[in-house]
DNA sequence: AGCACGCCGACT
DNA sequence: GTCGGCGTGCTC
């Protein structure tokens, strides 16, 4: 009986790859074994088997694989590889995208050509030309890759080359596979055992009369451990007495010391005992606690819709303490990787080394780790902390998620595919593990409001602010009036600078909100109007104060700032338009003797620059804080009073049907930064639409009122949650092709699909890194139509690939998209 | 996604 | 001729 398997490679195809595996093989293989397979004519890669079964392929014969990878125990868990069929099919995604980005990619071994020198006489040596010579010379000292042959000999092919050498029996090729993780190991040093003894000891002493340093580097381990058996970090011993690596080699060379190397974990597991007093809940805290614990008797998703300041992370951690007796795992998510270190700080303090934390800004070794851990069932992965990624982790008993921040669009992967909404995948998730959901918000998105209220999901309020405060005070300052009057100085109506002057004449701390969208700065020129432009994008370039130049943010692209206009030449170029920075700047000249602070994607580039930040606001080292979305994410700042928002309007009219409720979440998360002990708090919002129903809503912190209007349109205007989006973008190079191809793909829809087609329409930046592009947005609201609708757009993208003029243009789908 | 192949124009 | 650029098609 001949046996096969269909398996996953790591590459957006369509469809899985079938090879064949032998009887004995079949034995050691389950869905979620890794096996190498050779793909193509030279490459082998990591594939991952999806099914075992014994029907041949028809149409082609089917390659054996190369080898299993997991003997002992498959990385994958049959919980995993249920996610990913789902993840799969719901958002129209490849196989291939989904494990990219499930996987650490240390497991995804890829094979990399080598060429090797072979033995050759001296005749057919001199024959060579020049490059195949330098290549052999080369070759002599070890073998290279293609890519080291192209920098060697400074060619842009080096194949027809090294085809030929193979050709005349000069080189060989070979496939190498390489182990990606690395253990990282760490030197110890200790004073050498035979020094034990008091006399031995003080002959070395004498020795080293005339070696001030190694004798400091001695004194230095006793300091640490006076008996002087124990191993010490060799880096952290230097380090600590400004001895150089030199010293430490002379003295290990010598005798004088010992060395060991020992494995060690990359990420650090908070050596931390809990330390926490257990904190009390409030009334309504442990009125919460229990209704989330009585509402999942019966529904497996909570809602807890909590306002900004009610403490639900105290909730949160007696519901994850009810796990841990339980003994099953909690995974804890969060919209964005910024925020980990602050509740990672609390989750640390209450449940020690039972915390560990996974997300993409960590290297891959360390996310192997942390895999690795978690598939072994480690002690500290008990509670796992993380980002979007932290879902794809092969639990081994889970038993509760919490979806922190639940209506953040973060949580929407865009790209690259696959395209899965964190949130959704998780409730999805947690109805394959049997795990309890959780979705914290003060704000929630309308879907997750709308399911609480019709039952779908179990609904839990936290009216009340933890100690009583209450919530600030918002007003609206109309810039309309404002500028009428002429009562601005630049960004600031005249209200706000006298607001910010009160509440740092009272020794408290302003943050200043500006929305980032639209309002980034830009050059232009006096003479003729002409304001630069992005080659590659349909985009405007923005100036960037800290270089000194002119960047595009959907590229990247950058040019120094230029000295004269492109366009005309004269030397008349300004800059138009505020950032950031130029808020900064206005403030500190309004405000010379006040230390202001700012908090942008520019300032927080570094590793640790945003925590930098946080610590020196919240220790009040800096008075006002200038930033953008970035500040108003759940910091937790005791001495802030004022909150100001200088452009309202940006957030209110922008083009897009949710505008509106994030224009409220966004206010509301900002609102919340104000006044979170003792007195209560201000919020200053600058608008030119100060009688908006929005601005009516946030100024009466009206959730229920903002979520009533938005359902009334969505059910008018048919928008989730009365229907189901899905967004396909094209992308071409040629504006024309990219026209005729959209054009056919929509026809064919329009002519099976009866329900609302919008588009294909250019986006406001209708050209991005030279790339035309166009969407279509498909509306269903009929439940029956959704799976029907998706088949559909997968025939309709076959045909479509097989016109021949469409080859090159780019199809994306987005399902629910965000 | 790679990578090869085939076609084309631009050079030593 | 050969190199390099680009479009196209295939990989079990």
């Amino acid at each position: 009986m001949a046996y096969y398997v269909d398996v996953i490679l790591p590459l957006a195809l369509p469809k899985p790859f079938t090879y064949s595996i032998k009887a004995n093989e079949k034995a050691k293989l389950v869905p979620g074994s890794r096996v190498a397979v050779p793909f193509g004519k030279t490459k082998v890669y990591t594939a991952v088997v999806l099914k075992i079964h014994e029907r041949a392929p028809q149409t082609y014969v089917a390659k054996p694989i190369a080898l299993i990878m997991d003997q002992e125990q498959s990385k994958i868990t049959p919980l995993q590889m249920d996610l990913w069929n789902w993840m799969a099919g719901y958002y129209m995604s490849t196989h291939g995208d989904i494990l990219r980005a499930a996987l650490p990619n240390t497991y995804l071994l890829e094979s990399e050509t080598v060429i090797h020198k072979k033995p050759i006489d001296a005749e057919t040596l001199q024959h060579l030309d020049d490059d195949a010579y330098l290549i052999y010379e080369a070759l002599a000292t070890a073998p290279l890759t293609i890519k080291e042959i192209l920098a060697i000999t400074g060619r842009k092919h080096a194949m027809p080359l090294i085809n030929k050498m193979i050709q005349n029996g000069v080189v060989e090729m070979q496939q190498q596979i390489h182990e990606k993780y690395q253990p990282k190991y760490v030197r110890w040093i200790r004073i050498n055992n035979v020094y034990r003894n008091k006399e031995k000891l003080k002959s070395l002493f004498d020795s080293l009369s005339k070696a001030p340093k190694q004798l400091e580097l001695l004194l230095c381990l006793f300091k640490a451990d006076p008996s002087g058996a124990s191993w010490q970090k060799r880096s952290q011993i230097t380090e600590k007495c400004g001895v150089s690596n030199a010293v430490c080699r002379s003295m290990l060379v010598k005798g004088i010391l010992e060395e060991s190397q020992q494995k060690e974990d990359r990420v650090l597991i908070a050596n931390v005992k809990a330390t926490a007093i257990k904190k009390t809940l409030s009334i309504a805290q442990e009125n919460a606690y229990h209704e989330i614990i009585n509402n999942f008797k019966f529904r497996n998703t909570v809602l807890l819709e909590g306002v900004t300041a009610s403490g639900k992370t105290e909730v949160y951690i007696k519901l994850i303490e009810n796990q841990l007796q339980e003994e099953r795992q909690v995974l804890y998510l969060l919209p964005e990787i910024s925020l980990t270190s602050q509740i990672v700080t609390r989750l640390v303090a209450h449940f020690g080394e039972n915390v560990c934390v996974y997300h993409s800004k960590f290297s891959i070794q360390e996310r192997t780790e942390v895999y690795e851990n978690i598939l072994s069932n480690a002690p500290n992965t008990k509670i796992i902390v993380g980002a979007r990624s932290a879902l794809f982790l092969p639990f081994q008993n889970l038993g509760f998620i919490i979806v922190d921040e639940e209506h953040e669009t973060a949580f929407k992967q865009f790209d690259p595919a696959p395209r899965y909404h964190t949130r959704d995948a998780a409730i999805y998730f947690g109805h394959l593990a049997k795990a309890k959901v959780l979705l914290g918000s003060a704000t929630p998105s309308i879907e997750s409001a709308h399911n609480a209220r019709i039952g779908k999901y179990g609904w839990v309020k936290l009216t009340e602010r933890f100690g009583g405060i209450a919530l600030p005070e918002v007003e609206t300052i109309d810039l309309k009036l404002a500028v009428k009057k002429k009562q601005m100085q630049g960004a600031f109506s005249m209200a706000m600078i006298e607001a910010v002057r009160d509440t740092i004449a009272k020794g408290q701390q302003v943050i200043l909100f500006q929305n980032r969208r639209g309002y980034a700065p830009i050059m232009e020129c006096l003479s003729c109007g002409h304001t630069p432009q992005c080659t590659q994008c349909d985009v405007t370039l923005t100036f960037h104060q800290a270089s000194n130049a002119l960047r595009c943010h959907y590229c990247g692209y950058h040019i120094p700032k230029p000295q004269q206009c492109h366009a005309c030449g004269m030397a008349t170029l300004t800059t138009k338009g505020l950032g950031t920075q130029q808020i900064e700047e206005q403030i500190q000249e309004l405000f010379p003797n006040v230390k202001v602070g700012r908090m942008d994607w520019d300032s927080t580039r570094g590793k640790w620059a945003f925590d930098k930040i946080i610590h020196a606001f919240s220790r009040q080292e800096i008075h006002i804080l200038v930033g953008t979305q970035m500040v108003v994410k759940g910091l937790d700042f005791k001495n802030v009073h004022l909150v100001g928002v200088l452009n309202t309007d940006q957030l209110l009219n922008f083009p897009d049907f949710r505008a509106h409720e994030r224009t409220f979440q966004m206010l509301c998360q900002v609102a919340g930064r104000s006044g979170r002990s003792g007195t209560r708090g201000k919020v200053l919002l600058q608008t030119y639409q100060p009688k908006h129903p929005v601005m009516t809503q946030v100024i009466n912190h009206d959730y229920e009122k903002m979520f009533k209007t938005q359902i009334e349109e969505r059910t008018n205007y048919a928008y989730p949650p009365f229907c189901r989006l899905i967004q396909i973008t094209f992308k071409n190079k040629n504006y024309d092709t990219l026209n005729t191809a959209s054009q056919w793909f929509t026809n064919v829809i329009t002519q099976s699909y009866s329900g609302p087609v919008l588009g294909p329409v250019f986006p406001a930046v209708a050209r991005v890194r030279n790339l035309y592009q166009k969407k279509l947005m498909i509306k269903i609201k009929n439940k029956a139509d959704r799976a029907e609708v998706k088949d559909l757009l997968i025939r309709t993208y076959i045909s479509f690939q097989a016109v021949a003029g469409f080859k090159n243009t780019r199809v994306n789908i987005d399902v629910d998209p965000y």
